[in-house]
DNA sequence: ATGCTTTATGCACACGAGTGCATAAAGCAC
DNA sequence: GTGCTTTATGCACTCGTGTGCATAAAGCAT
């Protein structure tokens, strides 16, 4: 490259640099160079000397989740637009977090990108070990102090309690996914003190994965006994208990039981299921996430450490008795 | 680091390399000095030294299509386990392929890997413009010399047309997605020549984006006709047309119109659409896709450019009538 | 023509790790 | 204790880019 342009490797980098200092003529000249070899300034070489990647790291588990798979959707587009290239890892039996933040910080990312399930702790206390700034999405566990961007899973939780009770129901039950995660709790914590406050109870209670072949089974138990109404924790949960209701017991949703959701996935909308859910404002979520990481990639400055996203509801036919989604 | 161990730079990269020539002694307070600061090597000056980064990139796009989402998923796993890290652009209006592919060189990554849709020329050219080396996941535009490996698209459409024929469909038709890809086109191509063989002919078509909504919208045309079963190029197609058919229309599926689909996703054995499908085996697809990939980088060594897959055809209730998948 | 400024470019070094080669230190035989 | 081997370690350089500083070239005034 150098010897095309018949210029110094420095000048190289000041003629594509934009350096006023370098004549018209050479600038022209290391261009069409530059042109003709297809060259591209070596990024990695350039991290080394400027100590900053443009990388970031993502994290995620639980990919077969397709809330999961989404927002990292949304997260790559996100951060591509935004000139980061995202490093992504997934969590798994094989790929132990340990492994995971290993690699990261060898490959000298400026920020990390949480978007996961329950091994945060080890994450948390490993970035902050190794000096990366972490942002954690959607997920929030304890009392350490990481910068954390979340929906407002209580705000949802109560969104929820008002409608089903505005629609008539009178006893209600909650489908768990995982009770580890404070998510969950928020979620169902909320749901029963909205419930409280307006005189009922949620009387019925099942738990199960986030998977659906998990849920189905789990779904047995919440159906033994008759309610009006269910709450999920998720989406992939409601399907899972809707199906169980209509097929393994003919049931017919929402007459017999009206059962709402969470994360409003593009599976609700579908005419098969028509799903009342709770939309968490995903690329809300992304946007503000990624901005959190280029903050702390930039400076070390976060200052508040936890973000809420307002959720919203999203009425549908699943708990619209009287109209029966079934065509 | 080195001070700290108080050993040189070189010594320091040695002991942890395990050079046999380094004393047990210095190896052992190397090592204790690493565990202390949580050192981990640059990965990045590695690289710089070895010409070799670790990182492959991967190009995605329309990964809304939740065939994609999985895939990226698989592949992100499946590069994690072999060493590789795995850096994801997204193309779409804001980002792209030049801006992808001028970006990727730069990381100088060690093979590009292409999970994509139409935009496959500029990529080709791109890559190996800049000498990269590229694999084409489940696409295969035209004549370039590319590394590529898919399903193959000619054997699940002849196992559909075989599969309806001995279900007793007479009448058949083919919902398109993307025209201008040799994917679609192979599956339609398959399809109607085992059908002539059989003495049948496809005679009716109708053609859309993979998008649901679109689908929904475009199923219309090809339910104006009786026909006694369609084969969708793609699972979404499949449920677009399977619930046009029965909420718009009041049809039975699979009494009235039986469906088959392709990608055998998820959704397609729940009981609200169980889809009859093709697998293709996208483990395999995506083991072989970077097994390639390494190949490519490590050597130049690409023996034959097209590797293929064969799928599997999984029956449901979908091309099963007289048994409605309806409870 | 000499001295001064302005402009354009190259040299030297740095980033962090890897590697060939030189060399210091230690062991051993005589 | 001298000479040889063996072992352990550091020096110097490399990768490709960026940056401070020196300097060469050119312009201009005297």
């Amino acid at each position: 490259m150098a010897e095309l342009a018949r210029a110094s490797a420095p000048t190289v980098s000041r003629a594509l640099a934009g350096d006023s200092r370098i004549s018209e003529a050479t600038r022209l000249r290391v261009l069409a160079a530059a042109e003709e070899l297809g060259y591209r300034p070596n990024l990695i070489a350039r991290s080394l000397k400027k100590q900053s990647t443009g990388i970031i790291g993502v994290v995620v588990t639980d990919l077969e989740n397709s809330y999961h798979a989404q927002a990292l959707r949304l997260l790559v587009d996100e951060l591509g637009e935004k000139g980061f290239a995202p490093l992504v890892f997934s969590c798994n039996a094989k790929q132990s977090a340990e492994t995971v933040i290993s690699r990261l910080t060898g490959f000298q990312v400026d920020a990390v990108i949480a978007l996961a399930a329950p091994f945060d702790k080890e994450i948390v206390q490993n970035c902050s070990r190794g000096g990366k700034s972490l942002v954690l999405m959607n997920r929030y566990d304890g009392p350490e102090p990481v910068a954390t961007v979340v929906g407002d899973n209580c705000a949802g939780g109560a969104l929820l309690a008002d409608h089903l009770i505005a629609r008539g129901a009178r006893s209600f039950g909650y489908f768990a996914g995982d009770d580890r995660t404070l998510i969950s709790h928020d979620r169902e914590t909320a749901f029963t003190a909205r419930l409280a406050e307006a005189g009922f109870a949620c009387t019925s209670r099942a738990v199960s994965t986030y998977s659906y072949d998990a849920a189905r089974t789990a779904a047995a138990t919440l159906l033994e006994s008759p309610l009006d109404a269910v709450f999920c924790a998720n989406d992939t949960l409601a399907f899972a208990l809707m199906d169980a209701a209509r097929q393994d017991l003919g049931m017919s949703v929402p007459d017999d039981l009206m059962i709402a959701g969470y994360d409003n996935s593009p599976l609700s909308e579908r005419p098969a299921y028509d799903l009342t859910s709770v939309d968490q404002n995903l690329t809300e979520l992304v946007t503000r996430t990624v901005a959190r990481a280029q903050l702390l990639a930039a400076d070390r400055g976060g200052a508040s450490p936890s973000e809420v996203v307002v959720p919203r509801l999203v009425p549908r036919g699943s708990t619209a008795p009287g109209q029966s989604t079934e065509s």
